[in-house]
DNA sequence: GTCTTATTGATATCCATTATCAGTAAGGCT
DNA sequence: AGCCTTACTGATAATGGATATCAATAAGAC
């Protein structure tokens, strides 16, 4: 049971300058490479088979600031894994191929509104919600 | 783990038949006593706690077997652990407290209905959702 | 160039969950 | 009741994703 509210004071003075390294580059080039959802592991695995040295830990890092910047935007998988997507833009939802892992980009207005609706009629703050929509895509149906 | 040699099942169905153990019952019962979603780790430590021996698993089969008989639900935390909770009525979402964990049920009619149309459209069968919504409820906001 | 320190990466570690497997006991049978 | 099959249990090892550690490296400021 955590209950660590923590709040990583990221705030102020103390912001470390960012620095740029071609293992960032990798990654989110990566990322960007990819179709639907990849793994943490997978990605490394994609990045050293195409000769790049980059460590695991480090693929793991800059996915998590990736999110934490929105740059990146990431699920909770089958399994219980991290997935992770490119996705600077908007926040949206995906409906998911649990076969081939193809993603497809959907509208949920709808569904969001009424999250933040249902959210606020019970006093809830800081609210994110989880909308995904999982199954076979017409491929691998059959 | 091949059983190669040892199939013969002879019996009409391979339905084996369930067996009835006080560990069972006693993951139900605890199950249903919880207010929200547990861990099969908090079930675990709740248990032994209140002098059962049960071993932990036990909680993790048994928890796993009623999820798949429909008796309970489960879903996925913040930190990516499994949560389970007594649910034998049918399908519905949750608004759940990151603080506290408490979880209200939702109903969710409107985001179902989006939601299996949305998969329909994109000729995806075998359909599956995850409709949850975080955030801190009027307690713990404060 | 020199210095500071953000960043990296190999590895140890953590933690939830599952697999193993010998021992136990539920429940059918006689 | 006793027997027998085997579903079930539980201590522990193993797995696997993700994070922590920490010395070494290199980005960016001077």
């Amino acid at each position: 049971m955590k209950n660590t509210t923590l709040v990583t004071m990221t705030t102020s003075d103390s912001v470390p300058s960012r620095r740029q390294t071609w293992q960032k580059d990798a990654v989110l080039h990566a990322l960007g490479t990819s179709q639907g959802f990849v793994s943490a592991q997978q990605l490394h695995r994609q990045l050293t088979q195409h000769g790049s040295a980059i460590g695991l830990a480090t693929v793991y890092r800059t996915l998590n600031s990736l999110v934490a910047d929105g740059l990146a935007d990431s699920l909770v998988g089958r399994e219980g894994e991290s997935l992770f997507r490119d996705c600077s833009k908007d926040h949206h939802h995906h409906l998911i191929c649990n076969g081939c892992g193809v993603a497809v980009e959907i509208e949920a207005k709808q569904a969001e509104a009424w999250a933040s609706k249902v959210a606020k009629d019970h006093g809830f703050t800081d609210v994110s919600h989880t909308i995904d929509i999982f199954g076979l895509c017409k491929q691998c149906t059959k």
